[in-house]
Order: C-alpha cells, then sequence, then structure tokens
DNA sequence: GTTGCTGCAAAGCTTTTGCATTAGG
DNA sequence: CCTAATGCAAAAGCTTTGCAGCAAC
C-alpha cells in the first residue's frame, strides 16, 4: 500500500510521545509484563515512518530483522496497544479484509487525520482537517452519544488514476 | 445488530427511487441479465427498513422465504449491486469482520448519511448532517483527489451503555 | 444457440483460540 | 514462584473461485 502524505498548511505539527519507556510505564500501570516482543511490535511503529502496517507486515518486519515472534502474538500486541488503557496504537480498516495499524498520532488541536483513498490503486492519502470543530460535540447533544473516536474516510480517485480513467 | 435511526432535523426528506423496474434498466444498460436471483436480493433491501445486512443475512432471509438461492450467488449480487455502474448498494464496514449493504439512500443534499457506533453493543445510530458541506470540494482542489463517495464513523458509547459504564 | 449466471464445494485469507511451555516481576 | 505471555497449530469466520449445469435473451 502506497502511503502519500499530505499536511494541511497549520496542521503540521505533531507529537507522537511514544518511546519505550512510555510503553513500560502505560503496561505497568495496568499490570502488563514489557516482554521483548512487546517491546520490538512497538518498535517496528516507532521506526515506520508513518505508514498503515497490517497484522502480517509487522511480523515479516520482525521475522526479516532475525527477531522470533509468531503472529498470534503480534495480533495479541496489536489488540493490546490499541485499548483505551494502552491507547498507543490506532486501528483502522480501509475496506480491504485486513486491518492496519498506526501510531495513534494527536494533532495540536486533539484531532486525528482522515484519509483520501483512490478506489483504483488503493493508494491512502492522509489529510489533516478542522472540519470537524464543534461537530463532534453537536452529535454528542442531539444523539446522547458519547463521541471516543472517529474515523473519516473519502473515497475517489487520485491524480494519477483520474488521468488513467479518462484515456 | 440493532440499528436506531436519527434524522436531523431539515434532512428528513430522502429519495430511494430503487424498483425492479430500475434494476432491469440498469441491468440492461449494461448487458447484464435480470435473473430472478438478482430481483430477490433486490427485493430484500427495498423490504428491509434501512437495516444493515450483511451477505449471510440477505441469503438467510430469501431461505427462510422459501426462495432457493447460493451464498456465493448473494455475493457476487452484492457485489454488482455496489459496482458504480450499478450504483444500487453501499457497502459498509463497521469494524466487524463482516461487511454490511444498505441501498444507496441520496439525500436532498447529496450526501449519504453517517453512523455512530457503540463501542460496548455494537448499535448503529445513524445521523444526518451537513457539515461536510464544502469540504469535500476543498479537498479535492487541495490534495487533487476526486472524491466519489465518503464514509463518516464515530466511536463511542450510546446513552445505555455510557450509564451502564458508570455503575 | 450463445453467453452469462448459478450452485456447490473447495479453497483462500485474515484473525482467533486452546494448550503446553516459557519468561517476566 | 506465580501468573501472564508466547508459539504453534488448529479452528473459525467471511469471502472468493473453479467448474459443470442451467437459464436469460
Amino acid at each position: 500500500m502506497l502511503i502519500t502524505k499530505f499536511w494541511h498548511a497549520g496542521d503540521i505539527e505533531m507529537r507522537d510521545g511514544f518511546s519505550i519507556e512510555e510503553l513500560k510505564k502505560r503496561l505497568q500501570n495496568s499490570r502488563y509484563k514489557l516482554t521483548h516482543q512487546r517491546q520490538d511490535v512497538l518498535e517496528v511503529f516507532l521506526n515506520s515512518t508513518g505508514e498503515h502496517l497490517s497484522a502480517e507486515e509487522v511480523h515479516r518486519t520482525l521475522r526479516d530483522k532475525g527477531y522470533d515472534i509468531g503472529l498470534a502474538t503480534v495480533y495479541r500486541t496489536l489488540e493490546l496497544m490499541c485499548s483505551p488503557e494502552m491507547n498507543i496504537l490506532q486501528k483502522m480498516e480501509f475496506g480491504e479484509k485486513r486491518a492496519r495499524y498506526e501510531l495513534k498520532k494527536i494533532e495540536e488541536n486533539g484531532h486525528q487525520h482522515h484519509h483520501l483513498i483512490c478506489k483504483k490503486c488503493d493508494k491512502v492519502i492522509e489529510f489533516s482537517e478542522d472540519m470537524l470543530e464543534g461537530l463532534e460535540q453537536k452529535i454528542a447533544e442531539t444523539c446522547n452519544f458519547n463521541i471516543i473516536d472517529h474515523q473519516v474516510l473519502f473515497y475517489g480517485y487520485c491524480q494519477e488514476c483520474a488521468k488513467k480513467l479518462e484515456n
């Protein structure tokens, strides 16, 4: 999966704030153990450049590096890191059959970013935009729904594929 | 899956515009055949009250009615009806492993509706809201991306589950 | 009569689970 | 030590596919 990054002007600054130390702290808070497998999985994300990784890709990356880890452990670790308790990874589904994960990056305004997905080549373009400003609260009030997370997906054609389709 | 409907004031009026005649017309335009299986699948959606149906639910509904149809055919039919050519159904993924489908309902303003998904009981609440007004075009221009569809998902806790979690 | 469609069963993929073994605290 | 975590392999789902027979046009 090709990932093209696009940050809207004014929303560029981000903070990840994740490290092995932070992982250790959060694990201890919940009486989980700091295994080397969990460290290894986190490091894959810390070393990746914002890619949306699938469980199998994380597993293969570690195996290729010579680390010995089972796929089941990768799945269990990903789930743990996505839990509200740990809150380290974000799980996403782009309409493929496999799920993808990325570090939970919080922008200054507290919003996640959103995704443009090309229907032809599956390229994922990220964008950051404050259009949801105030909307969450409005929905929460009107629908009596306590929002803790959201995901916005736009489907369409990227520039390259739009050109190809014209021909 | 429990579906609670909520239509924001002012966005209530909708038009479906689907019928067997319409199906026939669209099939013929693309040299597809009007089989009774395809009619039957469409009728399940026409008779349903806005539910988000999975392939297996469509299959079971038809089997229960005494119609004889294979699950593979249901899948093939659903895929066909989701294609841009047919443009009759909308495929959605709510983070379950199975996909769900519903009639492509277009609101007066041309927007689809959006979903609130309870993290605890999986209830899906629909809401309609014009907050994306102008945003699509803005994104299209800034990102050079030709948007043809979108899906907005909010995750959180519905009123009932929020209460239970307090205890 | 052609060509596409269906049904069945098998295969494919991703993800989950049971259980004996290992390792963190 | 004690409990949680791991690895493996098997199972579980959902979805897709190959192919022979059937139905639409």
